[in-house]
DNA sequence: GCAAATTAATGATTTATTCAAG
DNA sequence: CTTGAATAAATCATTAATTTGC
């Protein structure tokens, strides 16, 4: 694979807050004892402070990702068929696959199944320190978990879907409606999206005191 | 930016453990029984399996970064500098930097910084159950503690760099030369690089039990 | 000296916790 | 209150140091 830049170098991003040509210099012929002082400057802590300035975000607006109904419905339904952390190649498929009903990147697919991931062992074991009550008759329930929930409960503790039978609940159908809709547009895919090195977007976010 | 791929569609990557267009069968007109069935299949273990089977490495080998000296030299220069967790744009820089000096990716240095971090942050917390000794007087010091290793404690409580007056050790200034060095190389630079959308590899990985 | 065995460092990943938008 | 986003902590796994027996 080959990348290429269309667009004219000067145009460059908004701000670069640490530009490590900024160590040296240019203006001074390359004396050592010049880039020493640079050095020394860039200890500072005008220069550390600088790093850690806000930065605008990529995405023009700063907001955050909004899943559609649709994208939540194939994730979960994803879930349930067992991926618990896709790689890199996964991540991507499942992106280009959810961009079809709503502005998406990668990390957000990374980060929804992170939490999700997540929240389940939350929900298990809230629910394992209240379930020691009705431990052995558990056809009669007080608290309100619904099929769902019990569900998702029998299969997260091993990585592995093991379950034989038991009835799907309606996300999948539609689940399934959705892909059969976007069906043709797999069938000419291919096509490469503009991608980040890395998930983390450390600007927005309060250091801890 | 654009981004163009000059390989054969056809010469993709070795194994695709999940690929979504598999959701649908595509010999049969698309009938959503077939679908339907289809999906089923996916729920069964044998597809969950496969999503979890051990997929070769990007890049040929499957061995893990192992950084030069000169590498080791900058990211610690930059660590004393006050970079902590380096965003983006600054991965993308500082990988540029290090590639002089030996392979290494984007992951890597934002691997080395989490890292570098975490453990200063241990070595802390060791220190701080064991100065409860002498800890008026670190004049006289039992444990060998290098000038190194106190200067870090020092100046990792705070994101911010602080300190006033001290003096560097020798890696600063060997730094500064390969720094120097490499000057020329920054001149000439905006050259795009493969990217890779996320540093996860959890193929090589065995799961819990 | 010098491999095999053991231990220490550290690169890479996953899990837990926290912050904050809506 | 829910949940997307990010960081910190814990863990796994591989490589380098180091030790040990010959």
């Amino acid at each position: 694979m080959m990348i290429t830049n269309n667009n004219n170098p000067s145009s460059s991003n908004v701000v670069r807050p640490l530009d490590l040509k900024s160590f040296i210099k240019p203006d001074n012929a390359g004396s050592k004892k010049i880039i020493l002082c640079s050095m020394k400057e860039m200890h500072q802590a005008e220069y550390a402070a600088s790093i850690q300035q806000v930065e605008a975000h990529g995405q023009a607006g700063g907001t955050r990702w909004n899943p559609t109904q649709e994208q939540i419905g194939i994730l979960e339904m994803l879930y349930k068929g067992g991926i618990r952390t896709p790689n890199t190649q996964q991540i991507e498929e499942i992106t280009d696959q959810l961009a079809n009903y709503g502005k998406i990147e990668g990390k957000n697919v990374f980060y929804w199944f992170q939490n999700h991931k997540a929240r389940e062992r939350q929900k298990i074991k809230r629910k394992k320190s209240l379930s020691s009550f009705s431990s052995h008759s558990p056809i009669i329930r007080t608290s309100p978990l619904g099929d769902e929930e019990s569900r998702e409960a029998a299969d997260d503790s091993d990585q592995y879907y093991k379950r034989k039978c038991r009835s799907w609940s309606t996300i999948d159908n539609q689940c399934f409606e959705l892909l059969e809709d976007n069906r043709r547009l797999y069938e000419e895919e291919d096509k490469i999206t503009t991608l980040e090195l890395f998930p983390l977007h450390p600007e927005g976010r309060q250091m801890y005191s």
